[in-house]
Parts: C-alpha cells; structure tokens; sequence
DNA sequence: CGAGGCGATGTGAACGCTAACATGGACGGG
DNA sequence: CCCGTCCATGTTAGCGTTCACATCGCCTCG
C-alpha cells in the first residue's frame, strides 16, 4: 500500500521501482537478454527476489500471441501405457519449455472428446497431441489440422499427419513368431475392440505372421482390453482343445485368459502357452510370470514432443520411423508339449 | 486483410464490427448478460459462429486477475489409483468450471516436486490440489499455503489444512479384522515404504485391529508399492510356517506375496490367506481373484475438487468427512484350515 | 406534458507484458 | 576536437478483454 504497491502480485513495474530501473530492463533479465550490464542485472534480480515477483504468463501470451502450451488427448487414463505416456509427454515438454495440458478424456464417446478438443482450442495450444488411437478420430484430425498443429500418436497414421508410434503389427509378429517357434500351430488371438487402431494392427501381425508360417489362424476373440473380457474369452477358448497357444492384444487380458484356461483345468504353459502385450509392471510378477511385448511409452511421449515442438519451430513434416517393441521372454509360454502333437 | 481483420483469430472487436455492435456487447453476450436484446443477442452469435470466434483466455485472466485453473500434483501416475484421481479431478474440473493442469511427478524427489509447484504457480492456479500423501510434503504445505490455496488429498492431514481423504486406516482394519474372523492369527503386513501416509495409515490400521483382536503382530515387511517388493516379502513370509495370512498394502504387493508364495509351495488361499489394498481392476481376475480394499478414487477427485472450489469462493476450511474404503471379498483369503489349527 | 427512471448500448481506461523505436553518454578515428 | 557509432537503458504503444461509467431513447407517472 505504502509506496503504491498493492497486495496484488507484483508486477515488472514494481521490480522496476524498486531497483531503479525501467520496467523494460526489467523485462530484460527476465528474458536472459545480454544487453543489460551484469551491476544492473544484479540489482534487478535482487528485486525480483524480494517481491517475490513471478512473471504473468497471460500478460505475456497475450502480447506475444503464444501461449507456450501443448494439449495432449489420452483415453484410459487409469491404464498403465496411457498414465506413463502422459507423465513422459508432461517431463518432455516442460524441458522443452511448454507447459503441458493433459486431457484425459475418460469414455471414449465423440462428444466428450470433442468438448475436450475445444477445450484444447479454449486454451490456445500450440500443438494437440493426439495419443487415441481410435479410428473414430481419423475424420477429426483432418479437421483439427487446419487449425492447429496436430501430431498423432498412432502406429498406422492417415496419409500427410505428421505422427509418432510404436510398431504394434511388428510386436504381434514378435509374438506369434515366438509361439510358431516354439512348436505351436494353433494360436487363438484374443483382440482388442474394434475401432481401436492399436487393436487391428495386432491383429493384422498375428495373421501375418501365421500365413508365414503356414498356419491357420485359430479361433479369434475381440474383448474390450478388460480382464473380465480376457476371462471371458479364455473360457471359451478353453473349450476348444486343439488350442495350444494364445496371444492376447494386453497384458490385462492375457491375465484373464489364464485365470479362465486354469478353471477349466488347463495348465499354463504346460497345457497352452499365454503371450500378452504391453509388458505392464506387474505382469514379471504374475503365476506364471507373463511372456509379452513390451512398448517404450517413455521414449514414445519424448518422441511426440520432439515432433511438435519441431512442427511449431519450423513446420516440419516427417514423421520419424515407429519404434520397436520388444519380445520379453518368461515362463507363461512354452514348448508345444510332444504329447499333444497329434501329427 | 480486406476489413481490418487480419489472419490472427478474430477478436472481440472484430465480431463487434461484424455484428454491428460495441465489443462491450460482445463481451455482454459471451459472458451471459441478460442485459442485451434478443435481436443484438442473436447477431453477435452469428458473427461468432461465421468468424469462429474464440475468447482469448489470457487477455481476459489479465483483466479479471484469475485464471481460472486449478493444479493437480500427483505421483506414480502409472498406477491406477493416481490415474484415476487425475481423470476425475480433471472432469469434475471441467464440470466446475475451472480449467485443470495435471502435474505428474514420475519420481519423489524434493527437486522435482518443488519444481512442479513452481511451475503450478507460475501457471497462476487458484489451488494446489496436493495428490501427494507423503511426509516429505507437510513441511511444503504450510509454506505453500501462504501464496495459494491448497486442498490436501490425505487421510491423515495436519491440523488446519483443507483436505480430502479416504479412511485408510478404517480400510486395514477391514481387511486386517476379517482375516481375524476367519481365524487367522498371525497376519503378516506387507507395508508400503516408511514416509508415505497410506503406508502409515494402512500399517496403523493393521496394528489396530490385531489389538483389539488379542492377537499379536505377525511378521512385518517393508515393500516400495512394487510387484516386485511384494514378490521378495512374500518369499521372507513363506519361510515362517506360522503366518496363515498376510495383508498386504496394496494389490500389486499382494500379486507378488502370492506368486512368491507359490513358489515355495504354500498353496493360497488353502495354506495361507492373502488380502490386497485398491482394488484394480485386474484384481477380479488373478488367480486366486483377489479378496481387497476398494478406494472410490472418482468420488475422491470430485470431492477435491468441490473443496478446492469453495475454498476459493469463500474460503471455507471445515474438511468433509473421510470417504469410507469398502471390503471385497473374493478368493484369495480363505477360513484357517484346522489341520493348521495348532490349538 | 415534462421530469424521472430504467433498460440497452457505447466509451475509455486499465490489466502486465513485449516490440519497436528513441535517447543519451562513452569512445574512437580523422 | 568533433562527429559518428554503439552500447545500455528508457519511452510509448498495443495485445484482447472486463470494469466503471456515460449516453440515449423510451416509458411511466404525477
């Protein structure tokens, strides 16, 4: 109150006034300008320091016409892959000196992910940061580009978006390999839903992989990435005894699977072999512990920043090649036991 | 170009000129004034919707000197507890109005959560919603509470600060109880590490109930919430054949005791009872289904928020009773089996 | 029929910052 | 020794919004 500063936040004058300088050079420090001499400097920072001064970053955003923001959209955020995507992407980009808005958008329905798009676009992103791989979003996105920078965290990206991803049809491959390899000839699948990119292209790597290896695809679930709907496909999977082996599109329900091949008396892996996808925490700690795919997620958020954040600098374009996943080896699957090859 | 508008999104002034009216009508309009005539009202609304016009936040949180926005701070946002407060915050935020910045911090370091909440303050939020129940944050919070208000997600919070929590400690002498009731009498605890309140509460909890149920402590290990810590605790458990039951602090620690348990050939729930903490989703579906403590972290987040929401308003401090965790009784806990009834 | 009031709208200033340009003093070269 | 240059700093304007207040009809009531 007493020298006409108020009980409000400090502001650049205020500093200013107090180390007998003009807002501008107060503006200066702020910004690591060289043009300030290091005696004035001192007496600014000293201050700032004081007051307790923070700079506002609306002031700042409004005359810059940057709001130094990036929005990231993610489903499930309870899940393991989309919670450590969205801490990676948040850790990436306030390195890079964003402010990051996660926008975790609960059920996947068009209107809650469009309200939570315009919140984004509220909110004056840079870039959106699209880590749903749903082909619901496919129509979105070309929409949503001309307005702002968009970058799709998605293993099978439209044509001309830029995009990071790992390769998920590469990983299926890495699996039922594992499982042709290891004597097996019927290999159920258990999918993720229709709709989800993520979903179709497992798919499309275990049916790849089986026409390799001149087997017949096996039975085929779709689940909705639950363990319950793992259970429940396990079940009846576990009906069809010339079933040796199965690849779950997640760990989740690889886990299900188990639990159900167990309750109908089937050994895991002595009877059929489980291979999951993910490689989640607690998946090495599982009875048996779960061979499955494992999936950088951490290196996957960095790397969609990078993108971005490029984008934003310079409008590039090329997307980086997908990352590989990786077979990690434990004991739910094994050898096609002789007994059971009925050739 | 032609008008005067340029290729920068169109401000109030240019839906004005559009419209016809002043920007102080626009301004009316955008923000619900009743004090504008239908015809102008509906004017204004097409010029919006033909230019696409958006309000600028940062101009308008420097006017009103509020941003609108609310922080979350919160750790291990892989997990499924954490995930899904950050998910129900973030929606019940919405819903309230506010704009919510979820701040992860992947590791527990000072550095890092000190840096978070700067990064929170320089974000300009209204609240600090502290996600964080550890001991290393208290001494933070008063400090922090002078600048801003918080909301402490915590079930044992010190006196004076606003807080939500759930009632771990209620929780562990559900679980810890019904083992009893079941007959066990030497109930091992897996604990959560020593710094964190749940772990404390859980542990506290565990300890009540054996009391009140005269029966003494069983063995007592320290694990870091991991599968893993659980796996080598269980491993230490299945050594003394005394223990029939073990509590564990949360259901990836209890994954990992029954797994350890298998391996050395205790069977669960016939030999040894195990009872987790959470409730995730997979839960349902290990094997043995895990009997567990449910926490409604969605009510949780919604709770935090309307706190952190009237705490602003009006600076209400009264802190609403904590949320009652619930017992879920599935298979993994079982009656102590005579034979090893040494009575 | 005129004063008073009220409802609808407009005007000007201010929020805190950065960008662009202005100023002013020290220094060096012809 | 004077002028041009450059470095450090100051001055002014404007970003898009809201707030406080002014204005201007028009209706009501005595």
């Amino acid at each position: 109150m007493v020298h006409g500063e108020s009980k409000n936040a400090p502001s650049m004058a205020d500093v200013a006034a107090r180390a007998g300088v003009s807002h501008q050079t107060v503006s200066r420090v702020v910004n690591g300008s060289d043009a300030v001499r290091g005696d004035t400097r001192d007496r600014v920072l000293a201050a700032i320091e004081e007051l307790g001064y923070r700079r506002n970053k609306s002031a700042r955003a409004l005359v810059t016409r940057k709001s130094g923001r990036l929005g990231l959209l993610y489903t499930q955020p309870h899940l393991y892959g989309p919670g450590t995507l969205a801490a990676s992407v948040h850790q990436a980009g306030q390195r890079a000196g964003y402010d990051i808005i996660l926008s975790p958008v609960p059920h996947l329905e068009a209107t809650s992910a469009e309200r939570a798009i315009e919140a984004l676009l509220d909110d004056a992103v840079e870039a959106v940061l699209l880590g749903v791989s749903h082909q619901s979003f496919e129509d979105l996105v070309a929409q949503l580009a001309t307005t702002v920078e968009v970058v799709m965290i998605h293993s099978d990206p439209p044509a001309g978006v830029r995009s990071v991803g790992i390769d998920q049809h590469a990983g299926a491959v890495l699996a039922t390999q594992y499982l042709l390899d290891l004597g097996h000839r019927t290999i159920a699948h258990v999918a993720g839903p229709v709709g989800w990119i993520d979903a179709r292209q497992r798919r499309e790597g275990w049916l790849a992989a089986l026409r390799d290896g001149d087997a017949q695809p096996g039975p085929e679930i779709f689940g909705d990435w639950s363990s319950r709907s793992g259970y429940e496909a396990g079940a009846e999977i576990a009906r069809d005894a010339s079933v040796t082996a199965v690849f779950a599109a997640n760990d989740s329900m690889a886990l299900g699977v188990i639990r159900a091949l167990r309750e109908a008396g089937r050994r895991v892996p002595q009877d059929v072999s489980v291979v999951g996808f993910d490689d989640v925490p607690d998946a090495a700690y599982l009875w048996p512990p779960l061979t499955t795919v494992r999936q950088d997620f951490a290196s996957l958020g960095e790397l969609a920043v990078e993108v971005a954040t490029k984008a934003i600098a310079d409008g590039t374009v090329e997307a980086p090649p997908l990352l590989a996943p990786e077979l990690i080896v434990r004991d739910s699957a094994a050898p096609l036991s002789p007994s059971r090859d009925v050739r």
